[in-house]
DNA sequence: CGTTCAGTTGACGCGGTTCAATCGAAGTGG
DNA sequence: CCACTTCGATTGAACCGCGTCAACTGAACG
């Protein structure tokens, strides 16, 4: 596991909209809430592939947003078993977002390089003065809610899917949380995963993970062709894993709801 | 699947001695916040099992206590597959507790018939207020945490642990949790859940999940009986299970943190 | 006293693992 | 620029953990 190559920048305009769009798809913000994120100074570190970026058991307080590049929360056995909890996609947070600091339940892992800002101001905003930001209270308990959905589609998966349904059901999801950020382009969304890691995340061996995707490739239904996945037939993939993305959580009115109470006070 | 037989009463002295002493072990409490929980009037429901609580797609607003009786998470594909995410002991929340309302992700059934209490004012009062109640909230935040790594363990149960291990490390988690809400009498835990329950959560067949009870119960590890385990050698068996109970997070200095900026504000 | 439900057992088969070898692409050092 | 290595993907053959099917038991219940 190679060590990260690090350099310090600063948040660009282009990693600061990133955030603020990511923020605004999951709930309204204020216009006070986008110039606070808007203007906000964030370190931005370049992390290379295989980097670890905490370990299970560390104190965790810093939160950080994944702005280019894939991660992911894994466990590992002491026999070298281990097992992908979840990805951390470009848009995505790590670290205790919704609560203060936390001792570490995952070790997060770079699976492919890119960037990494620090955004804990974020999460400090919302723990002193929650009532001040309900826009952003709200986009990051819609995030938290989707990421609660992701686990519990992968807890679907490993105990009572077939290999064939739990890697449409993964490559599904995937594709999704890629549209969300804008990463896809016609039927092709980046897949920058090894058949390791999808084995490591399905619960499966890597050679069973090659024999079931050229089974769903003859079948027409998808292709991986290097880092990209073509779904060539997203309908029949979605009935045959079942897949249902988790719901945004938070519906407007709850939002507003929300609004009202903070004005009101 | 049985209808509830309902009947209303109210928080006795003895459940909510049940609340408050579950949060005390999970955060020290202010004067106030311990008046608050005691002094609560909270309707208090008398459920059979096989009552379904909320179903997957609900808009969930109440948070409940389960008093006494056990329930469960759980989602059924469409061919009757049925995954079961985890599990909730007496002291246990259900129900969106760190946040607002929320779409439910899964269905909560009772197993067990048992006493549900409505303690939404406890979610309400940190809302409106959470500066006011900083133990209150570090404790439903350990809580959160503390589910948070049941799930993690559980994924690592159905990904990359053999039927073996599986039960194991699940009767171990399930003890664990019983003692913790003193429920464990020597080496005698409460478990009122039928192979085929242990089946649906654990990815397995019924028919394996009792052989492999068999095969742990001529290894001199546990027996189960009815409806109680013994665990005759759980040293042996945190070792197999590669067992570790989740962190209970916010350590005494966190909060002691949170409390002081409270008081500064 | 029949019915139902949880637990138990045996026989058999399949989905997925393991082992081992091969291949191509991408470095890497001389 | 070429051997040498490394890494990811691929393939075949043998094996096995666990599922499926089906039958049977005992306890609880009305």
């Amino acid at each position: 596991m190679s060590v990260s190559a690090r350099t310090n920048g600063r948040f660009g305009s282009s990693d600061g909209a990133m955030l603020l769009r990511r923020l605004t798809r999951l709930a309204d913000l204020l216009p006070h809430e986008i110039k606070v994120v808007r203007g906000a100074r964030a370190n931005v570190e370049e992390v290379a592939a295989g980097t670890q970026l905490f370990a299970e058991g560390d104190h965790l307080n810093r939160v950080s947003l994944v702005v280019s590049g894939w991660a992911c929360h894994q466990r590992i056995l002491s026999d070298g078993r281990r097992q992908i909890f979840g990805f951390a996609l470009p848009g995505d947070l790590l670290g205790p977002w919704c609560r203060a600091s936390t001792i570490a339940q995952t070790t997060a892992v770079m699976l492919k390089s890119g960037r990494i800002a620090d955004v804990t101001f974020m999460r400090d905003l919302l723990l002193d003065a929650p009532q001040r930001f309900p826009g952003l209270t709200s986009a990051l308990a819609s995030l938290q809610s989707l990421h609660e959905g992701y686990l519990l589609n992968h807890l679907v998966r490993l105990g009572r899917q077939t290999a064939y349904e739990r890697v449409a059901s993964l490559l599904l999801e995937l594709n999704h949380r890629s549209a969300a950020v804008g990463l896809v382009q016609g039927i092709s969304s980046p897949l920058p995963l090894t058949q390791e890691i999808l084995a490591d995340a399905l619960g499966l061996s890597i050679v069973h993970i090659n024999r079931t995707l050229q089974q769903l490739r003859r079948d027409g239904l998808l292709d991986v062709r290097g880092s990209y996945l073509q779904l060539l037939d997203a309908d029949q993939l979605t009935a045959i894993a079942e897949f249902q993305p988790p719901s945004t959580e938070a519906s407007t009115e709850d939002w507003r709801d929300f609004r009202i109470a903070a004005q009101v006070r």
